[in-house]
DNA sequence: CATCGTACCTGGCAGC
DNA sequence: TGCTGCCAGGTACGAT
């Protein structure tokens, strides 16, 4: 998956060939993804003409001209493909397929289908159940570093389980939680609450920096994650620890054979990487 | 509430 | 060349 930088991504190849247009015909080729689709998910946005495609967390927000909003999760393996016309053959997983009056054609494609597509009104948008518990979204104006130790606050929790959890901060995944930590100086399995003051604000800036590096680097495409445009991205060759076990780390200058380099751990069932020299 | 383990699903890859 | 087991960007849910 995708976390924020990818989804980010997504979200800006999409906005051009959406925007304005209207969906002549919306096609749901299985019945459910991780949850069902709603009721009526195909009439309800088949003749709608888009007004934006915004970003909330990790989710794919399609507002439509009549007050409804197209919720899009991508899940590990999702992916929007968009092609000038309708492929002459549907793919393996191919779920979901949005044609406008300019005959592009957008295809949700998503292997594992831990992915997920639901409706909502825009007026009770922010009281959606998948968005309601989200936490601050880290590159808007009121992201800080008192705003995250506010919510780290009594947190017995690894500081990389608590970015990990969607209602500290929004957005985070595996990836840029290990390397917002390693910028930052922060040991992976320091207890969040103790991430206080001069190391919140480092936190908190670490974590804008890294998501919007990646942002410019149009994502990370590790195995299947591609841009909606089916470019791919490029932060992956950025990477300071994520995949990185072993390697030297890139701010210390002390001898791999010694150190053995980059550290892998499995936090919460799921690896975390990071210098136990350089991060406390 | 906070925290943890588990489940969901498919595909790619290393190792035999 | 198979086969097997492990791993993967996320989230929800139940148990404690």
């Amino acid at each position: 998956m995708p976390e924020l930088p990818e989804v980010e991504t997504v979200c800006r190849g999409l906005a051009p060939h959406l925007e304005g247009r209207t969906l002549v015909q919306v096609l749901q080729r299985r019945a459910n993804l991780r949850v069902p689709f709603p009721p009526g998910f195909c009439e309800r946005l088949t003749g709608r003409r888009v007004e934006s495609v915004r970003r909330r967390a990790k989710y794919i927000l399609v507002h439509l001209d009549d007050g409804t909003v197209l919720i899009a999760h991508l899940g590990m393996s999702g992916r929007m493909i968009i092609t000038p016309e309708r492929p002459a053959a549907w793919g393996a997983h191919d779920h979901v397929v949005l044609e406008t009056d300019a005959g592009t054609v957008v295809t949700f494609n998503d292997a594992r289908r831990f992915g997920l597509m639901d409706l909502a009104i825009a007026e009770t948008l922010a009281e959606h159940p998948l968005l309601r518990t989200l936490g601050p979204e880290p590159l808007g104006n009121e992201f800080s570093g008192p705003v995250l130790a506010g919510r780290l606050a009594g947190r017995m929790t690894s500081i990389k389980a608590a970015l990990l959890d969607q209602t500290v901060v929004a957005g985070l995944g595996n990836i840029y939680v290990s390397e917002a930590l390693f910028l930052a100086r922060l040991s992976p399995t320091r207890i969040a609450a103790t991430v206080t003051g001069a190391k919140a604000e480092r936190l908190a800036a670490a974590i804008r920096g890294v998501l919007e590096r990646a942002i410019a680097a149009g994502g990370s495409s590790l195995r299947d994650y591609r841009q909606a445009s089916g470019e791919l991205g490029y932060f992956q060759h950025q990477f300071s620890v994520y995949d990185r076990e072993g390697a030297p780390c890139p701010g210390c200058t002390c001898d791999v054979a010694k150190t053995g380099g980059i550290r892998r751990i499995v936090q919460a069932g799921r690896s975390t990487f990071y210098c136990p020299q350089r991060q406390r």
